[in-house]
DNA sequence: CAGTATTGACAATCTGTATTGTCAGATAAC
DNA sequence: GTTATCTGACAATACAGATTGTCAATACTG
């Protein structure tokens, strides 16, 4: 009776379990496929032959190739940030040293990592309105991980300054970020979070200078 | 014998004068039609009725829908460029002067001409690397109008700091004009060339320290 | 006005890929 | 070993849009 229910197993897999698998084939193989040749570029059928699969199975597990770009941006970024967030907590309550923490991390995932980072830098422009939603939000969490959104007693902050200072900082980060992954890490991690935090800096210190002056 | 080889006249206008009368038509309308719709959804047929004109014309003054992307985006930021760079110049010898009337100029153009802005914003990203170049040439033009290039006696930059700063700070402006766009301009021209200057600030003040230390 | 260059509307073709469907062979359950 | 389920290869279809081609209407030239 305790398997009665189950489907039958192949190679000690229930149904579940192998759909599940081949799931995550399809992202891995679209992180691959879409490191080699971009995301516009990628066929549904390349990317089930990277997976050693046949299409049939993609559409089992994603309602299109959309569908497979943000599970695997999602899949990415998952990653990235837990780690980020992580690094950024071991900093401790010095914001500066958090931040080295959290931007150190990120570079150096980044060059360990080619391929998975143009999925996120680069292919996931400009696709659709779907697609643009998923990855303001990434960018949302990416802000709040470099620099935590200051207490504000009073409600929300949206439409602020506070905001296109961290929708500034990220733009400085992710560009930095993708003009050193496209030249190939020319500059060593070490020198490029330098450079990275001096403009993360400037929405800590900018948010600061504000909120005092909201306090006079 | 003034007008013996010339073509024959329509509408006042030689070939030469109406093809070139067509191209622009054409690109007016691409500006048009992909703030509706995106470069991704704007079709060949949509443009060229958009312009009053046949697919025909089309392929007569571009090989391709690409073609005719780049021509856009140069034709509006090649205006933006030249309009920049005369504020900065208005703006005397101060650098903060002068970054504050470029900055200005930039903003208030964006506000006035939303589709366009889109256009270079927006629609550029992620089409092509023959796209890529293109942009990437522009931000370069972009950067060196925000912050001109230091005095660097002996030969090129490339892959130093001082690129990723510019980059950096680019990444910032481009960023914060984004979101002010696309959240239909909730903050004033003024209080966001503020903000887009205190990033701006960085890459001046940084290159500056550097090029302190290098000359100790 | 006669004749030709030019234009505009639209049909025809071409290409590439997504998506669905078929079927024979492989695998597990009993 | 037999049967039902699952899998892999691949064919059939659907579709959209780019690109080229046709032809009659129009605007100019002399």
């Amino acid at each position: 009776m305790a398997s009665s229910r189950k489907a039958r197993l192949y190679g000690g897999m229930d149904a579940e379990e192998r759909r599940a698998e081949r799931r995550l084939k399809l992202i891995d193989a679209a992180i691959e496929v879409y490191g080699e040749v971009g995301y516009r570029g990628a066929t549904v059928k390349a990317i089930c032959e990277a997976a050693e699969l046949t299409e049939r199975y993609f559409y089992e597990s994603f309602a299109n190739s959309e569908a497979l770009l943000i599970a695997a941006y999602n899949h990415v970024v998952g990653h990235l940030h837990e780690e980020m967030a992580a690094a950024a907590a071991a900093g401790g309550d010095d914001s500066e040293a958090r931040l080295r923490a959290a931007l150190t991390l990120y570079f150096t995932r980044l060059k360990e990592h080619p391929k998975p980072a143009r999925v996120f830098l680069l292919e996931i422009s400009g696709i659709s309105p779907a697609v643009d939603a998923v990855k303001l939000d990434a960018l949302r969490v990416f802000s709040d991980i470099l620099v935590p959104p200051a207490r504000d007693p009073k409600g929300s902050d949206k439409g602020t300054a506070a905001t296109l200072l961290s929708i500034g900082m990220v733009g400085a980060v992710i560009s930095i970020a993708l003009r050193w992954v496209s030249k190939h890490y020319p500059q060593p991690v070490e020198d490029v979070v330098v450079i990275a935090a001096s403009f993360c800096r400037v929405a800590l210190t900018e948010a600061d200078r504000r909120q005092d002056l909201r306090l006079l």
